[in-house]
DNA sequence: AAAAAAACCGACTGCACGGTTTTTTTTCAT
DNA sequence: ATGAAAAAAAACCGTGCAGTCGGTTTTTTT
């Protein structure tokens, strides 16, 4: 009858990642030691390890963790509106330099890809990133065809060219603000979407 | 009369390039060692430092090298075509998987990215990438609107989305082949660039 | 209160790896 | 041919860090 096994495990593991978050994505994981994850999460090194024995391990399930979070803010945020349209324009968000998630998602999202390339987990967990993802447009798209009668033969494949088209000015957005601005981003998701789906967003979307 | 001064130089610069990319874009430049690039390009550690003191500066060199390859092969590539539509779409060549240059290309763009996150270097290195694909792109659509009539506004701005949407789907492309087909992407980068210019690549390009 | 289990610390170890130094080989001008 | 300089190899050094482990403190159980 072990009742209370491990009692603290989830507190500390939640400390770890939000620590590990934190110089990861500030130094990148190739740069981030034991020590500096201790330091970070208010631990010792001895402290971090009892929990996770493998550095890889644990920053496997950082990156999972903070995927997980931030699917689960974004479903809020869309949760938050009614227009279907308009929550396609949403995605724009990702292109606000406030945003505390975002700082924190870029450098890992980077990282993700390039880790994926000599790793199968991390592929997987990117891949897991893009079913997400996918769902969530589908979702929306199907939205827009119930409500707005939007026409579309394969919801699917446009869900992923959406994503692309995003995370493509992302990219650029991200890496080299002087010549992608916010305003330069926002403006061509909508185009492109725009384009891709015939919907003119000035005259379609209705303010909330 | 220093004839052979720095003769070898540059062979041997090349051999260490060559060596370098082969191991990086198998391993990922964390795992990549100095002995590994000297086995790689049949030299030992001591030939290699010979050439480059730092093995930062090694990569960095690295990286504007094959990336400097990489857009003349490209430009070649587009040289023999004539009709601008038909270049357009070239650019699916992206998505082919058997090309030599791409198996190379793909973990180096995804390094490069991250590694812009936290150094500057490579995020200069990243921008004139960028710089150098939309200037490509600029200069197709100039063709397109002079010799076909397309009809557009900000040519930079729609050059710099379609480097995006390329992006975008290629990394899919790239690291979900099973669920991000070839066909797919081909159909995907014709569906979104033929939205965004409203064109029908269909009827609008002659064969050849 | 005693015993047991869980949580935590930080010194220590071994090793991988970047860079340096020393040694050997090659090149080439004279 | 030969000796000096260049090129390359081999041996070596120092450091940074992942992971270990003995020991201590804290919490839980009996």
């Amino acid at each position: 009858m072990k009742k209370n096994g491990r009692a603290l495990e989830s507190i500390r593991k939640e400390q770890i990642f939000e620590g590990a978050l934190k110089v990861i994505s500030k130094n990148g994981t190739k740069n981030v030691t034991l020590d500096l994850v201790a330091k970070a999460s208010g631990l010792s090194k001895g402290g971090v390890t009892y929990y996770y024995s493998s550095k890889e391990e644990l920053f496997k399930d950082v990156f999972e963790f903070f995927f997980d979070n931030f699917f689960k803010e974004f479903d809020v945020r869309l949760q938050g509106m009614n227009d279907p349209y308009r929550k396609l324009l949403s995605f724009t968000w990702l292109y606000q330099e406030e945003d505390q998630a975002l700082l924190i998602g870029y450098p890992l999202f980077f990282e993700c890809m390039t880790l994926a390339n000599f790793d199968k987990e991390y592929r997987k967990i990117f891949q897991i990133w893009l079913d997400r993802w996918v769902n969530l447009v589908i979702e929306v798209l199907q939205v827009c065809i119930d409500q707005r009668g939007l026409k579309l033969d394969d919801i699917d494949s446009t869900a992923r060219i959406i994503g692309a088209i995003s995370q493509g000015i992302a990219s650029r957005w991200y890496l080299d603000r002087k010549s992608h601005t916010t305003e330069w981003a926002v403006a061509s998701y909508e185009r492109a979407i725009g384009a891709l789906l015939n919907i003119e967003f000035d005259k379609d979307v209705s303010l909330s």
